[in-house]
RNA sequence: GGGCCAUUAGCUCAGUUGGCAGAGCAGGUGACUUUUAAUCACUUGGUCAGAGGUUCGAGUCCUCUAUGGCCCA
């Protein structure tokens, strides 16, 4: 079958390809398989540094056999003696290899035959070089696996006890594009993704020490909800239905909590069909949790010490290092309304504006920005974003929204123009979202409907009302507090990073014309 | 959506006023039996992102396109 894989361009071999493609013929006429079956591996590279300084230590001297495999990074060719180092996931480690103890022929073909680039396998004594690194003195070495393309070559130097770095291959667009060849050359990238794993496991610990079940619900769905985005379609050929791709777990999640289950959370992927940024990928990984009886007050202050868990699993500390910031999660975060948020940053009492002509005039009398079409809640959204969102760097809650772009929140009684809604700001990004959740079905079908004559048939809020969650919601759902927090911009914080396409291995690109 | 910047060898980058396309590393050949950004000698390698224009002549100036980065909405 033919799979049309337009992103993917033919392959045409480099001169510097051609001649390792040679290299494979060579080695196939002598007998070598360039890419054999079966490696044999005694010690990760660190285990073996580690063991023989322990052996030193104790003043044994006796010769300490390992075989170890990895890429090879660096080759120094003396000659008759070749120093070479190999890198695995653990550390680095070099090779020695002398002309009169592998052999002739063994020893032409190291040094002609393989490239940087290449996996090996290679056994030995350790010992340590005149110059004092401790080296495998080889004594039989294999190839694993041929490489034909060159990685880029990145030298290090070590000055001042500082490593530094030459040759770097520093293009984002082709790190991005390849982070294959980013993972193998830049070790530093790994790390950000050990740290992204450590923080999901730490809150996947988190949420099921206390008592929350962990479930999966559907991706593709006949209905989308529960955000205020556009959702990617798909179609499913032989039920000839129209599908959508999630743009948020909520809708499914609280349906979980009317069968019964109290307190329920889902780690995946959410989609929505929008612009890209430094903050914004098409799909992106969000928590999400639901807690029956509790209100956002709970929320909050279970936010707080999630929080606080995540910081001290992955970085052994709650305080956070953040461009020039310094940011500390441990103490009690800062609590303020949206109305006072904003009267302090933006210098607008917006309930001394209840129409949205008054407040559109307000805003522009401040040089604020008014979309065509803006509700009073929308206003209020664009001015918190504008003025207030990027000052927000320590930990901060903003809690009561306006009603009209908070169709699922259960409003603040006694007050009919906010509801019991919360987001938490860090580092000046929006890092999460949660409110008391509605669970009056007339109450809710209402919310939907305003949200109809709100916002035309076009717009991206004018999310379809979904009969089914309302009919879930009839047969009675607890009192509980919902929460949502996006998990890549969780780990740019933790990794200090400003861009999600740092914390995402594979981020959105464009399609790259291939001629 | 708008503005600015970038795109030159596998990698990192120079390229003057518009006048023969450059360096280091990597690669190749050779020397060297404790090197470590190894060193030394010689050496291969280019659709200057793509298309068009101006010009006797364009990597360089102009227009458009593509991708990326930064800033703004």
């Amino acid at each position: 079958m033919l799979i049309d894989l337009g992103f993917i361009m033919s392959w045409n071999p480099s001169p510097l390809e051609e001649q390792r493609l040679s290299k494979v013929e060579r080695l196939r006429e002598a007998g070598i398989d360039p890419y054999p079956l079966r490696t044999e591996r005694t010690h990760k590279t660190a285990v073996a540094l580690e063991q023989f300084a322990q052996a030193e230590q104790a003043g044994n001297e006796a010769e300490m056999t390992v075989t170890v495999c990895g890429r090879l990074v660096a080759m120094r060719d003396m000659g008759k003696t070749v120093f070479a180092h190999i890198t695995d996931e653990s550390g680095r480690l070099q090779l020695f290899l002398r002309r009169d103890v592998v052999g002739e022929e063994s020893h032409y073909t190291f040094r002609k035959l393989t490239d940087l680039g290449d996996f090996v396998q290679a056994t030995g004594t350790l010992f340590r070089t005149r110059a004092g690194e401790v080296s495998v003195n080889v004594s039989q070495w294999k190839l694993l696996s041929k490489a034909i393309s060159p990685l880029p070559v990145v030298k290090e130097q070590e000055v001042d006890g500082e490593v530094v770095r030459y040759n770097a291959f520093g293009d984002v667009e082709e790190r991005y594009r390849q982070r294959y060849a980013d993972l193998a050359v830049n070790p530093e990238v790994r790390d950000v993704f050990r740290a992204r794993a450590k923080t999901i496991s730490a809150l996947r610990r988190f949420f099921d020490d206390n008592d929350f079940l962990e479930v999966e619900t559907p991706i593709l769905q006949p209905l989308y909800g529960g955000a205020a985005a556009r959702p990617f379609t798909t179609h499913h050929n032989q039920l000839k239905q129209e599908l959508y791709l999630r743009i948020s777990f909520e809708l499914y999640l609280k349906r979980l909590l009317v069968g019964g289950i109290e307190r329920v959370y889902e780690i995946g992927r959410d989609f929505r069909n929008e612009g890209v940024s430094f903050k914004h990928n098409p799909e992106f990984t969000m928590l999400e949790f639901y807690a029956a009886y509790w209100d956002y007050r709970d929320v909050m202050a279970f936010t707080e010490r999630m929080i606080r868990y995540v910081a001290q699993e992955v970085l052994g500390q709650q305080h956070v290092a953040y461009g020039d910031h310094v940011i500390d999660v441990s103490q009690p975060w800062s609590r303020l309304t949206m109305r006072e948020a904003i009267r302090q940053y933006a210098e607008i009492d917006y309930m001394d504006h209840l129409d949205v002509a008054s407040l559109a005039t307000a805003v522009r009398s401040i040089g604020g920005h008014v979309p065509p079409n803006a509700s009073w809640g929308k206003l209020i959204d664009g001015l918190f974003g504008d003025y207030v969102e990027p000052r927000l760097i320590q930990p901060t809650i903003i809690m009561d929204y306006p009603r009209d772009i908070s169709p699922l929140a259960k409003g603040i009684p006694g007050d009919l123009f906010h509801v019991e809604r919360f987001e938490f700001f860090i580092a000046g990004m929006e890092m999460g979202n949660a409110f008391t959740e509605l669970n009056d079905p007339e109450e809710q079908r209402r919310r939907f409907e305003d949200l109809q004559k709100l916002y035309g048939s076009e717009e991206d809020e004018n999310n379809p009302i979904d009969e089914d969650y309302l009919r879930a919601m009839r047969y009675g759902m607890p009192p509980n507090g919902g929460f949502g927090v996006g998990i890549d911009r969780l780990v740019m914080l933790l990794t200090n990073k400003h861009t999600i396409r740092e914390v995402l291995l594979f981020p959105h690109l464009r399609d790259r014309d291939s001629g």
